[in-house]
DNA sequence: GTAGTTGCAAAACCTTTGCACTAGG
DNA sequence: CCTAGTGCAAAGGTTTTGCAACTAC
């Protein structure tokens, strides 16, 4: 199940250790999650109680170094990570500015506004957009209130 | 010149104080720029040497609650913050991977997107779009490498 | 006059680092 | 074995908070 994180590990001298693989675990586990470091070291200190934050801290940015995870900001004073899903049209986020709930948006439609930019003499290698507003179900609720 | 960032204060009931009018000029004065509150705080010293990093973030967090300022995170461990140009179509921040050079991208293209997100249920209020690259410069330079 | 604001220092938070110990290859 | 990796605790960096003094209105 792990074993091309494994191989990606070993083709890369990085020893395959049992909190490299509980980490991994507990991101292929939360796919579509978006997990701050604490959250995962949570996660992870359920199977693996001796664990401490800074191997997780460590192996997050091995992690990412080799490209596996993704790390972002969502402007919240630290980090969250997901699984990395490789090719340069990585998708966007929306948040709900109510219930707070991330949600993944596969559409692109970015390809214009590169395009533009690089007949101006840039190289685009990746995007990383965020949406605001409300999610289809605070939406709803904001225009049928049920009291008042 | 700052009347209607003082009137948004006064209509708020908060105070003008000189704190506060040395912050927004500095913001003012460097439009285009992305600075930290750090950074801020040693601009504002120059003019205000007896003000305290504590008021510096205090209203920062004020105008980013008034939107008159944009706060954003660049994945540095820290915050940035801009004027607000207040209307929901706020530009692109293209990275350069290269010089780290910020620079603002005007374009939008995303109308797209949304509408369809929009059809969908979602209202969408505010986005934040992040290319990364190589700006024209770098570009150029890894195209015709003078040495080597 | 008084409630809002400030400056200072301490605290809170997230993340990184130093170091002795452990274990994967 | 031997070096990379771990856990702990301490340190580092940014941001927030408590509080007494101050000040805009």
């Amino acid at each position: 199940m792990f074993e091309s994180y494994h191989q990606i590990l070993k083709r890369n001298r990085y020893k395959v250790t049992p909190q490299r693989k509980a980490i991994l675990e507990v991101l292929d586990n939360t796919r579509g999650m978006h997990f701050t470091a604490e959250e995962i070291y949570n996660q992870v200190k359920k199977t693996n109680p001796q664990i401490g934050i800074a191997t997780v801290y460590r192996t997050l940015e091995l992690l990412v170094r080799l490209e596996i995870v993704y790390k972002s900001s969502f402007d919240e004073g630290r980090h969250r990570y997901e699984f990395y899903e490789g090719d340069r049209h990585f998708h966007h986020h929306f948040l709900c500015n109510k219930c707070g709930v991330i949600i993944e948006v596969e559409e692109d439609y970015l390809c214009q506004l590169e395009g533009v930019l690089e007949e101006r003499g840039f190289m685009i290698s990746n995007h990383n957009l965020r949406l605001y507003g409300l999610c289809p179900a605070c939406h709803r609720k904001e225009k049928h209130p049920e009291t008042r």
